[in-house]
DNA sequence: CGGAATCCCATGCGATACTG
DNA sequence: CAGTATCGCATGGGATTCCG
């Protein structure tokens, strides 16, 4: 491996040579929602190629910001203690990206890891902590998310279960977490489909959940 | 560029399609240091081949990083304000690489630009807050570097000055920074070796700049 | 002399096929 | 399901040349 060298020394020139390949801040991206299979990697990265993904694994692991974890004859891959440290790395990024954003293209897909991150990302822990504890159920996509906010915590778990608002949403919920798009009006114009649970609840998530833009 | 498709849609991705190409951080890092010539940034990184910046340079200017700013017969590249938004992420880098630096390799280089923003991401404005103004001039390896703490301001310019206290290091000042060596061990062994002023301004530089490993 | 464009070669990446 | 093997191509590295 020994990630092509930028022949600098210092924090940032080190980080890279870490995690600067392409794929790995991905990789570490999924691997921060929790440990994952390889083939929950591959899924959650659709255009990886095998052979890049099984590198990057053995890149990440040589270098300690992952860990292969035998689990009862599969094994799971997770982040190291050191590698956890990127959260706020991959955090950054994401926010910064956010803004970026256009319209999705045809060929790009939305994860269930990659939505887990985004709404951490976004997630307003001080206003959090003054609302009621609350429960999401959102359909974003492909993905089905439980969201749950308690204080200033939140736990974002795969799969549905007993929420508070029950809604469906495209990729123009972005819109709705960057404040240009008023809740009422995401309900009005289709962009959120409350399912079940009373409409002023997406207040609550959307000041919950912000990103300015 | 675009070739280089991650097909997610979120912004973690959207950010590694503008910024995550091999040097562009790099590349970043030093325009936050301050608008930089062509041959500066060349200069700055001594390894990217010329037709690698020249793109780099083009391709962070079509996606709004990087803006070329015509001054006087030369021109300047400087970030746009939304690159600018980039510093975060950055130091979050350097933070997390400065925990993985070991010793400097023969083939790598310490340069002005790296060494400003490490001192950036070392900053302690909170604790720099409640001590005294201070000018420190420090010449790390090849960069003189001109380091104004004023309360929780900080300002870090090339080349020398009037300062409180005067010290040359090598790359073992990493050390001092992370708190495994103390202010006088670090002169008694002559990682840090002061030219001008009194010993003990150098607990007050290692205080104000520090960076757990 | 600063700011590239152009060559050539080495390597990393992507796609697909294959194997334990 | 969890990876390896292979191959063609795009990209990066380095030196050189070009242009204003």
């Amino acid at each position: 491996m020994a990630a092509r060298d930028y022949g600098q020394y210092d924090g940032i020139t080190r980080a890279l040579e870490l995690v600067g390949e392409r794929w790995a801040l991905l990789i570490v991206r999924d691997l921060l929602v929790g440990p994952r299979r390889y083939g929950e990697l591959a899924a959650g990265l659709p255009r990886i190629p095998s052979n890049i993904l099984a590198s990057r694994l053995k890149e990440l692991q040589a270098v300690g910001v992952i860990r292969r974890m035998p689990r009862s004859r599969v094994v799971l891959y997770e982040l190291t203690p050191y590698g956890r440290e990127l959260e706020p790395v991959v955090l950054a990024l994401g926010a910064w990206g956010f803004k970026a954003m256009g319209d999705p293209r045809d060929d790009q897909v939305v994860t269930a890891d990659s939505m887990t991150i985004a709404l951490r990302t976004a997630f307003r822990a001080d206003v959090a902590e003054s609302l009621p504890a609350t429960a999401y159920a959102a359909r974003l996509g492909p993905a089905e998310l439980l969201i749950r906010v308690d204080g200033s915590r939140l736990a974002v778990d795969r799969g549905t279960g007993p929420a508070d608002l029950d809604f469906t949403a495209g990729p123009d919920i972005r819109h709705l977490i960057s404040g240009e798009l008023a809740p009422a009006r995401a309900i009005a114009t289709g962009v959120v489909e409350v399912l079940r649970g009373p409409d002023e609840l997406l207040d609550r998530f959307a000041s919950t959940f912000h990103l300015a833009a």
